[in-house]
DNA sequence: CGTCAGTTTGAAAGTCGTCAAGGGCCGTGG
DNA sequence: CCACGGCCCTTGACGACTTTCAAACTGACG
Protein backbone atom coordinates (compact mmCIF):
# COMPACT_ATOMS: atom_id res chain seq x y z
CA UNK A 1 0.00 0.00 0.00
CA UNK A 2 2.15 2.83 -1.40
CA UNK A 3 0.66 5.80 -0.38
CA UNK A 4 2.05 9.57 -1.64
CA UNK A 5 3.70 10.10 1.18
CA UNK A 6 5.70 7.63 0.55
CA UNK A 7 6.49 9.13 -2.70
CA UNK A 8 7.47 11.97 -1.23
CA UNK A 9 9.74 10.62 1.28
CA UNK A 10 11.22 7.76 -0.95
CA UNK A 11 13.01 11.04 -2.86
CA UNK A 12 14.37 11.75 0.16
CA UNK A 13 16.73 8.31 0.32
CA UNK A 14 17.90 7.67 3.72
CA UNK A 15 14.47 5.75 5.43
CA UNK A 16 14.90 2.23 5.18
CA UNK A 17 12.50 -0.93 5.80
CA UNK A 18 12.34 -0.39 9.73
CA UNK A 19 11.59 3.46 9.52
CA UNK A 20 8.53 2.21 6.62
CA UNK A 21 7.63 -0.30 8.87
CA UNK A 22 6.81 2.24 11.82
CA UNK A 23 5.10 4.39 9.41
CA UNK A 24 3.02 2.10 7.64
CA UNK A 25 1.32 0.65 11.10
CA UNK A 26 0.66 4.23 12.11
CA UNK A 27 -1.15 4.29 8.77
CA UNK A 28 -3.18 1.13 9.07
CA UNK A 29 -6.50 2.47 10.31
CA UNK A 30 -8.46 4.54 7.48
CA UNK A 31 -11.35 6.81 7.41
CA UNK A 32 -13.30 8.81 4.91
CA UNK A 33 -15.07 12.11 4.31
CA UNK A 34 -17.48 13.53 1.62
CA UNK A 35 -17.17 16.93 -0.03
CA UNK A 36 -17.72 19.77 2.38
CA UNK A 37 -17.62 17.74 5.59
CA UNK A 38 -15.40 19.09 8.16
CA UNK A 39 -12.37 16.95 8.76
CA UNK A 40 -11.35 19.50 11.53
CA UNK A 41 -13.33 22.12 13.64
CA UNK A 42 -11.97 25.75 14.41
CA UNK A 43 -11.35 26.27 18.07
CA UNK A 44 -12.34 22.39 19.12
CA UNK A 45 -9.69 19.79 20.37
CA UNK A 46 -7.93 17.63 17.98
CA UNK A 47 -6.57 14.37 19.45
CA UNK A 48 -5.98 12.63 15.91
CA UNK A 49 -3.23 13.70 13.14
CA UNK A 50 -3.90 12.11 9.97
CA UNK A 51 -2.62 11.68 6.82
CA UNK A 52 -4.52 12.28 3.22
CA UNK A 53 -4.55 9.16 1.29
CA UNK A 54 -6.70 10.43 -1.12
CA UNK A 55 -8.77 13.80 -2.04
CA UNK A 56 -8.21 17.21 -1.53
CA UNK A 57 -9.18 19.69 1.79
CA UNK A 58 -8.20 22.81 2.52
CA UNK A 59 -7.12 24.45 5.86
CA UNK A 60 -9.07 27.77 6.68
CA UNK A 61 -9.81 30.54 9.51
CA UNK A 62 -12.56 32.17 10.06
CA UNK A 63 -13.03 35.84 11.17
CA UNK A 64 -15.52 37.86 13.00
CA UNK A 65 -16.61 39.96 9.86
CA UNK A 66 -18.34 36.83 8.43
CA UNK A 67 -15.21 35.99 6.01
CA UNK A 68 -12.96 33.38 5.77
CA UNK A 69 -9.19 33.43 4.68
CA UNK A 70 -7.67 29.68 3.00
CA UNK A 71 -4.59 29.08 4.28
CA UNK A 72 -3.76 26.48 2.71
CA UNK A 73 -4.41 23.21 0.01
CA UNK A 74 -4.00 20.24 1.43
CA UNK A 75 -3.23 17.04 -1.53
CA UNK A 76 -2.58 13.50 -1.30
CA UNK A 77 0.34 12.72 1.13
CA UNK A 78 0.14 16.00 3.40
CA UNK A 79 -0.67 15.76 7.00
CA UNK A 80 -3.40 17.13 8.85
CA UNK A 81 -2.84 18.20 12.37
CA UNK A 82 0.54 17.67 12.98
CA UNK A 83 1.13 20.52 15.63
CA UNK A 84 -1.91 18.32 17.62
CA UNK A 85 0.69 16.45 19.55
CA UNK A 86 1.42 20.08 21.11
CA UNK A 87 -1.15 21.94 20.75
CA UNK A 88 -4.31 20.08 20.76
CA UNK A 89 -6.62 23.04 20.86
CA UNK A 90 -6.98 23.92 16.79
CA UNK A 91 -6.87 27.59 15.27
CA UNK A 92 -7.92 26.62 12.03
CA UNK A 93 -10.67 24.15 10.50
CA UNK A 94 -10.06 21.56 7.69
CA UNK A 95 -12.64 21.03 5.51
CA UNK A 96 -13.08 18.18 2.41
CA UNK A 97 -13.35 19.40 -0.86
CA UNK A 98 -13.36 16.40 -2.95
CA UNK A 99 -14.20 12.66 -1.61
CA UNK A 100 -10.81 12.02 0.75
CA UNK A 101 -9.80 9.16 2.27
CA UNK A 102 -7.61 9.02 4.86
CA UNK A 103 -4.84 7.02 7.73
CA UNK A 104 -5.80 8.64 11.05
CA UNK A 105 -4.24 7.84 14.33
CA UNK A 106 -3.96 9.43 18.28
CA UNK A 107 -1.28 11.71 18.95
CA UNK A 108 0.11 9.43 21.34
CA UNK A 109 1.36 7.00 18.54
CA UNK A 110 2.87 9.97 16.57
CA UNK A 111 4.57 10.64 19.25
CA UNK A 112 6.31 7.02 20.21
CA UNK A 113 6.71 6.40 16.45
CA UNK A 114 8.78 9.09 16.14
CA UNK A 115 10.43 8.52 18.97
CA UNK A 116 11.43 5.11 17.78
CA UNK A 117 13.30 6.37 14.66
CA UNK A 118 15.26 9.47 14.50
CA UNK A 119 15.34 8.96 10.69
CA UNK A 120 11.45 9.75 10.85
CA UNK A 121 11.83 12.77 13.02
CA UNK A 122 13.70 13.86 10.35
CA UNK A 123 11.72 12.91 7.69
CA UNK A 124 8.48 14.84 9.09
CA UNK A 125 10.13 17.76 9.98
CA UNK A 126 11.62 17.82 6.24
CA UNK A 127 7.40 17.56 5.32
CA UNK A 128 6.93 20.80 7.95
CA UNK A 129 9.33 22.59 7.04
CA UNK A 130 8.09 22.17 3.23
CA UNK A 131 4.53 23.23 4.20
CA UNK A 132 6.06 26.12 5.98
CA UNK A 133 7.82 26.95 3.42
CA UNK A 134 4.70 27.54 1.45
CA UNK A 135 2.96 29.41 3.93
CA UNK A 136 6.26 31.65 2.97
CA UNK A 137 5.09 31.24 -0.35
CA UNK A 138 1.22 32.21 0.23
CA UNK A 139 2.01 35.09 1.92
CA UNK A 140 4.30 36.97 -0.68
CA UNK A 141 1.85 35.38 -3.23
CA UNK A 142 -1.24 37.48 -1.23
CA UNK A 143 1.21 40.45 -0.34
CA UNK A 144 2.88 41.34 -3.15
CA UNK A 145 1.40 40.26 -6.07
CA UNK A 146 -1.09 41.12 -8.56
CA UNK A 147 -4.27 39.21 -8.81
CA UNK A 148 -3.61 38.01 -12.54
CA UNK A 149 -0.56 36.60 -11.44
CA UNK A 150 -1.38 35.40 -7.70
CA UNK A 151 -3.78 33.34 -9.36
CA UNK A 152 -2.02 32.12 -12.02
CA UNK A 153 0.85 31.05 -9.18
CA UNK A 154 -1.07 29.29 -6.83
CA UNK A 155 -2.42 27.14 -9.36
CA UNK A 156 1.43 26.41 -10.55
CA UNK A 157 2.40 25.32 -7.01
CA UNK A 158 -0.79 22.79 -6.62
CA UNK A 159 0.66 21.38 -9.78
CA UNK A 160 4.32 21.11 -8.87
CA UNK A 161 3.12 19.73 -5.59
CA UNK A 162 0.89 17.18 -7.37
CA UNK A 163 3.61 16.38 -9.71
CA UNK A 164 5.92 15.52 -6.35
CA UNK A 165 3.25 13.47 -4.85
CA UNK A 166 3.81 11.12 -7.86
CA UNK A 167 0.90 12.34 -10.08
CA UNK A 168 1.53 12.06 -13.83
CA UNK A 169 1.65 15.39 -15.63
CA UNK A 170 -1.45 15.06 -17.16
CA UNK A 171 -3.39 14.87 -13.54
CA UNK A 172 -1.41 17.17 -12.17
CA UNK A 173 -3.20 19.64 -14.72
CA UNK A 174 -6.80 18.95 -13.25
CA UNK A 175 -7.46 20.65 -10.20
CA UNK A 176 -10.94 20.02 -8.49
CA UNK A 177 -10.99 24.42 -7.54
CA UNK A 178 -14.06 26.24 -7.54
CA UNK A 179 -13.43 29.95 -8.09
CA UNK A 180 -15.25 30.87 -4.84
CA UNK A 181 -12.84 28.52 -3.56
CA UNK A 182 -9.43 30.50 -5.26
CA UNK A 183 -10.84 33.91 -4.07
CA UNK A 184 -11.21 32.87 -0.32
CA UNK A 185 -7.36 31.42 -0.76
CA UNK A 186 -6.22 34.91 -2.55
CA UNK A 187 -7.71 36.92 -0.50
CA UNK A 188 -10.08 38.82 -3.22
CA UNK A 189 -13.55 38.85 -4.08
CA UNK A 190 -14.95 35.88 -5.66
CA UNK A 191 -16.05 38.65 -8.91
CA UNK A 192 -12.34 39.36 -8.92
CA UNK A 193 -11.18 36.06 -9.20
CA UNK A 194 -13.57 35.24 -11.83
CA UNK A 195 -12.16 38.35 -13.83
CA UNK A 196 -8.21 37.11 -13.35
CA UNK A 197 -10.06 33.37 -14.13
CA UNK A 198 -11.13 34.98 -17.37
CA UNK A 199 -8.16 36.96 -18.11
CA UNK A 200 -5.81 33.22 -17.72
CA UNK A 201 -8.89 31.69 -20.02
CA UNK A 202 -7.87 34.44 -23.15
CA UNK A 203 -4.77 33.85 -23.27
CA UNK A 204 -5.19 30.47 -23.12
CA UNK A 205 -3.51 29.31 -20.25
CA UNK A 206 -6.16 27.60 -18.52
CA UNK A 207 -9.76 26.35 -18.99
CA UNK A 208 -12.48 25.62 -16.79
CA UNK A 209 -14.02 21.65 -17.25
CA UNK A 210 -16.95 20.91 -15.12
CA UNK A 211 -16.14 22.79 -11.92
CA UNK A 212 -12.38 21.77 -12.14
CA UNK A 213 -9.61 23.64 -13.68
CA UNK A 214 -7.46 22.71 -16.14
CA UNK A 215 -4.03 24.11 -17.07
CA UNK A 216 -2.91 24.26 -20.71
CA UNK A 217 0.09 25.69 -20.22
CA UNK A 218 2.03 25.04 -17.43
CA UNK A 219 5.40 26.92 -18.44
CA UNK A 220 3.35 30.09 -19.56
CA UNK A 221 1.67 29.77 -16.72
CA UNK A 222 5.32 29.99 -14.53
CA UNK A 223 5.84 32.83 -16.64
CA UNK A 224 3.34 34.79 -15.74
CA UNK A 225 3.26 33.97 -12.24
CA UNK A 226 6.67 34.26 -12.02
CA UNK A 227 7.00 31.18 -10.54
CA UNK A 228 10.18 30.20 -8.64
CA UNK A 229 10.37 26.83 -8.62
CA UNK A 230 13.53 26.68 -6.11
CA UNK A 231 11.01 26.31 -2.68
CA UNK A 232 9.40 23.21 -3.80
CA UNK A 233 12.54 21.70 -5.07
CA UNK A 234 12.85 18.11 -3.61
CA UNK A 235 16.43 19.02 -1.91
CA UNK A 236 18.48 16.10 -0.42
CA UNK A 237 18.80 16.26 3.25
CA UNK A 238 22.33 16.58 3.69
CA UNK A 239 24.56 13.96 4.47
CA UNK A 240 26.08 16.26 7.71
CA UNK A 241 22.78 16.09 9.28
CA UNK A 242 22.25 12.40 8.53
CA UNK A 243 25.73 11.58 10.66
CA UNK A 244 24.86 13.86 13.09
CA UNK A 245 22.21 11.24 14.06
CA UNK A 246 23.33 7.78 13.36
CA UNK A 247 25.85 7.58 16.49
CA UNK A 248 22.54 7.82 18.49
CA UNK A 249 20.97 4.49 16.32
CA UNK A 250 24.05 2.77 16.11
CA UNK A 251 25.85 3.00 19.34
CA UNK A 252 29.67 1.50 18.61
CA UNK B 1 22.27 33.10 31.53
CA UNK B 2 18.66 32.96 31.02
CA UNK B 3 17.25 33.96 27.83
CA UNK B 4 13.83 35.03 26.56
CA UNK B 5 13.92 31.04 24.93
CA UNK B 6 14.07 30.36 28.59
CA UNK B 7 11.17 31.90 29.91
CA UNK B 8 9.25 30.48 26.97
CA UNK B 9 10.10 27.07 27.61
CA UNK B 10 9.04 27.69 31.41
CA UNK B 11 6.19 27.66 30.81
CA UNK B 12 5.78 24.31 29.08
CA UNK B 13 6.62 23.33 32.80
CA UNK B 14 7.94 19.63 31.35
CA UNK B 15 11.80 20.16 30.98
CA UNK B 16 14.32 19.45 33.77
CA UNK B 17 17.59 20.42 34.74
CA UNK B 18 19.19 17.97 32.13
CA UNK B 19 17.12 19.25 28.98
CA UNK B 20 18.16 23.04 30.05
CA UNK B 21 21.88 21.84 30.69
CA UNK B 22 21.66 20.01 26.75
CA UNK B 23 20.22 23.56 25.94
CA UNK B 24 22.78 25.62 27.24
CA UNK B 25 25.60 24.16 26.20
CA UNK B 26 24.07 24.46 22.43
CA UNK B 27 23.92 28.33 22.97
CA UNK B 28 27.22 28.59 24.47
CA UNK B 29 29.11 30.86 21.30
CA UNK B 30 27.36 34.00 20.67
CA UNK B 31 27.40 36.75 17.90
CA UNK B 32 26.53 40.27 17.07
CA UNK B 33 24.51 42.11 14.49
CA UNK B 34 24.11 45.22 13.45
CA UNK B 35 21.17 47.31 12.11
CA UNK B 36 20.59 46.65 8.55
CA UNK B 37 22.89 43.79 8.58
CA UNK B 38 21.90 40.49 6.47
CA UNK B 39 21.95 37.28 9.12
CA UNK B 40 20.52 35.21 6.52
CA UNK B 41 20.97 35.49 3.07
CA UNK B 42 18.58 34.79 0.26
CA UNK B 43 19.29 31.27 -1.90
CA UNK B 44 22.63 30.85 -0.05
CA UNK B 45 23.54 28.02 1.73
CA UNK B 46 22.63 28.44 5.43
CA UNK B 47 24.77 26.01 8.22
CA UNK B 48 23.97 27.63 11.51
CA UNK B 49 21.12 27.70 13.29
CA UNK B 50 20.54 30.76 15.69
CA UNK B 51 18.17 32.08 18.70
CA UNK B 52 18.06 35.95 19.22
CA UNK B 53 18.75 36.74 22.44
CA UNK B 54 18.12 40.34 22.19
CA UNK B 55 16.88 42.65 19.04
CA UNK B 56 15.11 42.34 16.93
CA UNK B 57 15.13 41.12 12.70
CA UNK B 58 12.53 39.95 10.23
CA UNK B 59 12.52 37.21 8.12
CA UNK B 60 11.66 38.75 4.16
CA UNK B 61 11.44 37.47 0.06
CA UNK B 62 12.29 40.01 -2.51
CA UNK B 63 10.42 39.50 -5.90
CA UNK B 64 11.66 39.90 -9.74
CA UNK B 65 10.02 43.27 -9.73
CA UNK B 66 12.24 44.81 -7.17
CA UNK B 67 9.30 44.57 -4.00
CA UNK B 68 9.90 42.98 -0.96
CA UNK B 69 7.36 40.63 1.56
CA UNK B 70 8.50 40.75 5.02
CA UNK B 71 7.33 37.30 6.16
CA UNK B 72 7.39 37.48 10.00
CA UNK B 73 9.63 39.54 12.97
CA UNK B 74 12.19 37.23 14.77
CA UNK B 75 12.74 38.86 18.63
CA UNK B 76 14.62 37.55 21.34
CA UNK B 77 13.32 33.86 22.01
CA UNK B 78 12.79 33.02 18.26
CA UNK B 79 15.01 30.88 16.48
CA UNK B 80 16.32 31.77 12.98
CA UNK B 81 16.92 28.90 10.29
CA UNK B 82 15.35 25.62 12.37
CA UNK B 83 14.55 23.95 9.23
CA UNK B 84 18.41 24.49 7.71
CA UNK B 85 18.97 20.77 9.13
CA UNK B 86 16.68 19.67 6.23
CA UNK B 87 16.10 22.85 3.74
CA UNK B 88 20.12 24.23 3.54
CA UNK B 89 19.15 26.22 0.99
CA UNK B 90 17.54 29.41 2.43
CA UNK B 91 14.50 30.65 0.83
CA UNK B 92 14.14 33.91 2.65
CA UNK B 93 16.51 36.29 4.20
CA UNK B 94 16.44 37.50 7.40
CA UNK B 95 17.64 40.78 8.40
CA UNK B 96 18.70 43.10 11.22
CA UNK B 97 16.63 45.72 12.53
CA UNK B 98 18.53 46.46 15.40
CA UNK B 99 21.76 45.55 17.06
CA UNK B 100 21.10 42.06 17.39
CA UNK B 101 22.88 39.34 19.78
CA UNK B 102 22.24 36.11 19.42
CA UNK B 103 23.77 32.29 19.88
CA UNK B 104 24.75 30.53 17.20
CA UNK B 105 25.17 26.53 16.32
CA UNK B 106 26.20 24.33 13.67
CA UNK B 107 22.82 22.28 12.18
CA UNK B 108 24.79 19.22 13.32
CA UNK B 109 24.76 20.25 16.82
CA UNK B 110 21.16 20.84 16.89
CA UNK B 111 20.67 17.46 15.34
CA UNK B 112 23.12 15.50 18.05
CA UNK B 113 20.99 17.78 20.79
CA UNK B 114 17.78 16.87 19.69
CA UNK B 115 18.51 13.46 19.25
CA UNK B 116 19.76 13.25 23.15
CA UNK B 117 16.17 14.09 24.49
CA UNK B 118 13.03 13.69 23.29
CA UNK B 119 11.21 16.55 25.86
CA UNK B 120 13.63 18.85 23.54
CA UNK B 121 12.09 17.52 20.23
CA UNK B 122 8.94 18.30 22.06
CA UNK B 123 9.86 21.52 22.60
CA UNK B 124 11.49 22.89 19.71
CA UNK B 125 8.04 21.29 17.90
CA UNK B 126 5.92 23.40 20.29
CA UNK B 127 7.91 26.52 19.45
CA UNK B 128 7.44 25.21 15.06
CA UNK B 129 4.34 25.29 15.79
CA UNK B 130 3.34 28.64 17.09
CA UNK B 131 5.59 30.01 14.45
CA UNK B 132 3.37 28.34 12.02
CA UNK B 133 0.37 29.83 13.50
CA UNK B 134 1.66 33.47 12.95
CA UNK B 135 2.35 32.72 9.91
CA UNK B 136 -1.26 31.74 9.21
CA UNK B 137 -2.39 34.93 11.04
CA UNK B 138 0.08 37.10 8.76
CA UNK B 139 -1.68 35.33 6.02
CA UNK B 140 -5.20 36.29 7.48
CA UNK B 141 -4.48 39.33 8.13
CA UNK B 142 -3.01 40.16 4.79
CA UNK B 143 -5.42 38.24 2.81
CA UNK B 144 -9.20 39.72 4.73
CA UNK B 145 -8.38 42.75 6.87
CA UNK B 146 -8.43 46.07 5.44
CA UNK B 147 -5.46 48.75 6.10
CA UNK B 148 -6.61 50.06 9.65
CA UNK B 149 -7.09 46.92 11.42
CA UNK B 150 -4.21 44.99 9.33
CA UNK B 151 -2.03 47.57 11.53
CA UNK B 152 -3.32 47.17 14.41
CA UNK B 153 -3.40 43.35 14.46
CA UNK B 154 0.40 43.30 13.85
CA UNK B 155 1.11 45.87 16.53
CA UNK B 156 -0.38 43.63 19.05
CA UNK B 157 0.44 40.62 18.16
CA UNK B 158 3.83 41.58 18.77
CA UNK B 159 2.54 43.21 21.56
CA UNK B 160 1.74 39.98 23.19
CA UNK B 161 4.64 38.10 21.66
CA UNK B 162 6.88 40.35 23.58
CA UNK B 163 4.98 39.66 26.93
CA UNK B 164 5.53 35.34 26.22
CA UNK B 165 9.17 36.43 26.09
CA UNK B 166 9.33 37.82 29.27
CA UNK B 167 9.17 41.93 28.84
CA UNK B 168 7.16 43.65 31.24
CA UNK B 169 3.96 45.70 30.22
CA UNK B 170 5.80 48.89 29.59
CA UNK B 171 8.94 47.15 26.86
CA UNK B 172 6.15 45.59 24.83
CA UNK B 173 4.62 49.19 23.89
CA UNK B 174 7.64 50.16 22.09
CA UNK B 175 8.51 48.54 18.85
CA UNK B 176 11.09 49.44 16.71
CA UNK B 177 9.28 49.75 13.80
CA UNK B 178 9.25 52.15 10.81
CA UNK B 179 6.24 52.71 8.64
CA UNK B 180 8.37 51.43 5.24
CA UNK B 181 9.27 48.32 7.57
CA UNK B 182 5.26 47.88 8.36
CA UNK B 183 4.24 48.48 4.89
CA UNK B 184 6.35 45.36 3.60
CA UNK B 185 5.53 43.02 6.09
CA UNK B 186 1.36 44.10 5.61
CA UNK B 187 1.54 44.07 1.64
CA UNK B 188 0.76 47.69 1.50
CA UNK B 189 2.27 51.00 -0.16
CA UNK B 190 4.44 53.17 2.59
CA UNK B 191 1.85 55.87 1.43
CA UNK B 192 -0.76 54.02 2.57
CA UNK B 193 0.34 52.46 5.44
CA UNK B 194 1.39 56.17 6.57
CA UNK B 195 -2.80 57.08 5.97
CA UNK B 196 -3.12 53.92 8.09
CA UNK B 197 -1.04 54.81 10.74
CA UNK B 198 -2.31 58.47 10.73
CA UNK B 199 -5.48 56.96 11.33
CA UNK B 200 -4.71 55.26 14.57
CA UNK B 201 -2.85 58.08 15.89
CA UNK B 202 -5.79 60.43 15.73
CA UNK B 203 -8.08 57.81 17.40
CA UNK B 204 -4.61 57.97 20.27
CA UNK B 205 -4.23 54.33 19.76
CA UNK B 206 -0.36 55.05 19.40
CA UNK B 207 2.10 57.57 19.05
CA UNK B 208 5.24 57.49 17.07
CA UNK B 209 8.19 57.95 19.55
CA UNK B 210 11.67 58.91 17.08
CA UNK B 211 11.87 55.91 14.74
CA UNK B 212 9.73 53.78 17.31
CA UNK B 213 6.10 53.08 17.79
CA UNK B 214 4.52 53.23 21.06
CA UNK B 215 1.14 51.43 21.91
CA UNK B 216 -1.06 54.07 23.80
CA UNK B 217 -3.85 51.50 24.33
CA UNK B 218 -3.30 47.73 23.98
CA UNK B 219 -7.09 46.98 24.83
CA UNK B 220 -8.12 49.53 22.11
CA UNK B 221 -6.13 48.19 19.61
CA UNK B 222 -7.11 44.68 19.88
CA UNK B 223 -10.72 45.94 19.11
CA UNK B 224 -10.11 47.35 16.08
CA UNK B 225 -7.48 44.78 15.28
CA UNK B 226 -10.56 42.13 15.93
CA UNK B 227 -7.70 40.31 17.63
CA UNK B 228 -8.43 36.70 19.12
CA UNK B 229 -5.51 36.10 21.83
CA UNK B 230 -6.19 32.25 21.24
CA UNK B 231 -3.65 31.64 19.18
CA UNK B 232 -0.48 32.56 20.91
CA UNK B 233 -2.03 31.49 23.91
CA UNK B 234 0.72 29.63 25.99
CA UNK B 235 -1.28 26.20 26.13
CA UNK B 236 0.16 23.72 27.81
CA UNK B 237 1.32 20.38 25.70
CA UNK B 238 -1.31 17.67 27.01
CA UNK B 239 0.45 14.64 29.59
CA UNK B 240 -0.84 12.29 27.43
CA UNK B 241 1.89 13.33 24.73
CA UNK B 242 4.44 13.39 27.55
CA UNK B 243 3.26 10.03 28.63
CA UNK B 244 4.31 8.60 25.30
CA UNK B 245 7.33 9.84 25.62
CA UNK B 246 8.32 8.65 28.84
CA UNK B 247 8.69 5.15 28.30
CA UNK B 248 11.50 5.76 25.71
CA UNK B 249 13.46 7.92 28.06
CA UNK B 250 13.19 6.11 31.48
CA UNK B 251 12.96 1.90 29.98
CA UNK B 252 11.16 -0.27 32.30
C1' DC C 1 -38.91 21.21 -15.39
C1' DG C 2 -37.40 23.53 -11.31
C1' DT C 3 -33.60 23.97 -8.22
C1' DC C 4 -29.11 24.76 -6.93
C1' DA C 5 -24.35 25.69 -7.03
C1' DG C 6 -21.20 27.88 -9.59
C1' DT C 7 -20.05 31.30 -13.09
C1' DT C 8 -20.36 35.66 -15.76
C1' DT C 9 -21.03 40.61 -16.62
C1' DG C 10 -21.88 45.67 -15.98
C1' DA C 11 -21.93 49.79 -13.34
C1' DA C 12 -20.92 52.48 -9.33
C1' DA C 13 -18.32 53.15 -5.21
C1' DG C 14 -14.43 52.46 -2.41
C1' DT C 15 -9.73 51.24 -1.41
C1' DC C 16 -5.15 51.54 -2.54
C1' DG C 17 -0.88 52.68 -5.32
C1' DT C 18 1.93 56.05 -7.68
C1' DC C 19 3.99 60.38 -8.30
C1' DA C 20 5.66 64.40 -6.53
C1' DA C 21 6.86 67.70 -3.18
C1' DG C 22 7.85 69.13 1.38
C1' DG C 23 8.91 68.63 6.54
C1' DG C 24 11.39 67.01 10.83
C1' DC C 25 15.18 65.01 13.15
C1' DC C 26 19.92 63.89 13.69
C1' DG C 27 24.72 63.08 12.93
C1' DT C 28 28.79 64.76 10.24
C1' DG C 29 31.93 68.08 8.84
C1' DG C 30 33.17 72.79 7.94
C1' DC D 1 27.70 77.10 15.61
C1' DC D 2 25.64 76.26 11.31
C1' DA D 3 25.08 73.96 6.82
C1' DC D 4 24.35 69.63 4.64
C1' DG D 5 22.84 65.06 3.63
C1' DG D 6 20.31 61.11 4.80
C1' DC D 7 16.54 58.80 6.58
C1' DC D 8 12.06 58.75 7.71
C1' DC D 9 7.51 60.73 7.89
C1' DT D 10 3.58 63.45 5.77
C1' DT D 11 0.28 65.16 2.40
C1' DG D 12 -2.35 66.06 -1.96
C1' DA D 13 -3.86 64.74 -6.42
C1' DC D 14 -4.75 61.41 -9.68
C1' DG D 15 -5.29 57.03 -11.62
C1' DA D 16 -5.42 52.00 -11.14
C1' DC D 17 -7.06 48.21 -8.94
C1' DT D 18 -10.71 45.87 -6.26
C1' DT D 19 -15.08 45.39 -4.01
C1' DT D 20 -19.94 45.56 -3.86
C1' DC D 21 -24.44 45.12 -5.64
C1' DA D 22 -27.51 43.32 -8.79
C1' DA D 23 -28.92 40.51 -12.41
C1' DA D 24 -28.59 36.87 -15.53
C1' DC D 25 -26.55 32.60 -17.37
C1' DT D 26 -24.98 27.58 -17.35
C1' DG D 27 -24.88 22.77 -16.46
C1' DA D 28 -25.89 18.90 -13.26
C1' DC D 29 -29.41 16.53 -11.01
C1' DG D 30 -33.67 14.76 -9.00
Amino acid sequence: MTTCLHTRLDSLNFLDEDDFALLDRLLERRDKATPGELVVVEMQKVTQTRLIIDGWAYRYRSLANGTRQILNFLIPGDIISFYAMMLPLSDCGVEAMTPMEFAHFPVTDLVETLSGSAHLVLALSWIAGQSERMLDEQITRIGRRNSKSRLAHILVELHVRLRNSGFDKDQACLLPLTQAVLSDALGMSAVHANRSFRALVKDGLIAREKSDIRLMDVTQLSRVADFDHAYLEQTEVPATTLNAIEPKLVPT
